[in-house]
DNA sequence: CTGCATCCCTGTTGATACTG
DNA sequence: CAGTATCAACAGGGATGCAG
């Protein structure tokens, strides 16, 4: 408790929570996208690229869900759909920024103490123990 | 590209990346208990609750690659291993409580979005579209 | 164009039991 | 106490086909 920050688990549950609703792997990389304004369905599939048609589709119903975009319908033909962030949905860049200048800032770190801990482990696996031979 | 920011979907990717990694369920918890100063193995457990030990492992193990923990081996009996957050889990701690607070601050107004999407949705499904008689 | 439903595969999670 | 191994269950996610 240094400082006023809280601590309390069941918080840190609900920030885990809201970490994995936003960070499921799409929800970023939708925001991002409509942080320049408001996209259509395959616009945005286009400008993420690699995400599946299914998975836009739920992202973006879970996102509207929680309140992060509006759908906006035109019933036109062929039909329109926008998606278009909304206020609690931009206010949400500014803390996903931090994190993201976070880890564009450490990720060389990051990699190099994976690539170490590999390296580490490899030699483990490679001298397991010479004495203690199993059968003796 | 209002601002000076990226939005490179490389980068994004990036981010998603590493929120992925951060926001899996239970590293967050992980760097906040470990926030007060280093924890043996099973304090970790109760700290957090409602984790397995399998999990905890498996959450440090990746804490530890990553560069977020370091793993102290006292080689005693019993055995007694101490985890500590490194400066860079330290300095991850900042960002986190960032979205954390935002968390905190948003989370009513997102469950009560969802809630109300919800009960939109299930008056969809009492009311699903009277015209259009399947058969005529 | 948008997006829902289905099938299926994979990764992730958790319970249990066993080792040092 | 700390950690690993194995197995079973589940959710995430992709491909395809159909509908409005």
């Amino acid at each position: 408790m240094e400082r006023g920050h809280i601590h309390v688990p069941a918080q840190c549950g609900r920030i885990a929570a809201i970490l994995s609703r936003i960070g499921d792997k799409w929800t970023v990389l939708v925001v991002e996208s409509l942080g320049n304004g408001p996209l259509r369905f395959n616009e945005l599939r286009r400008r993420i690229g690699g995400i599946s048609q299914r998975m836009l589709t739920l992202t973006l119903r879970a996102a509207e869900r929680d309140g992060f975009v509006t759908r906006t319908v035109f019933p036109t033909i062929p039909p329109r759909v926008d998606y278009e962030l909304t206020p609690l949905g931009r206010s949400l860049r500014e803390p996903l920024h931090r994190l993201g200048d976070w880890a564009l800032e450490n990720v060389e770190t990051i990699e190099e103490s994976r690539r170490r801990f590999d390296g580490e482990a490899e030699k483990q696996a490679a001298a397991p123990r010479p004495q203690r031979a199993v059968g003796a």
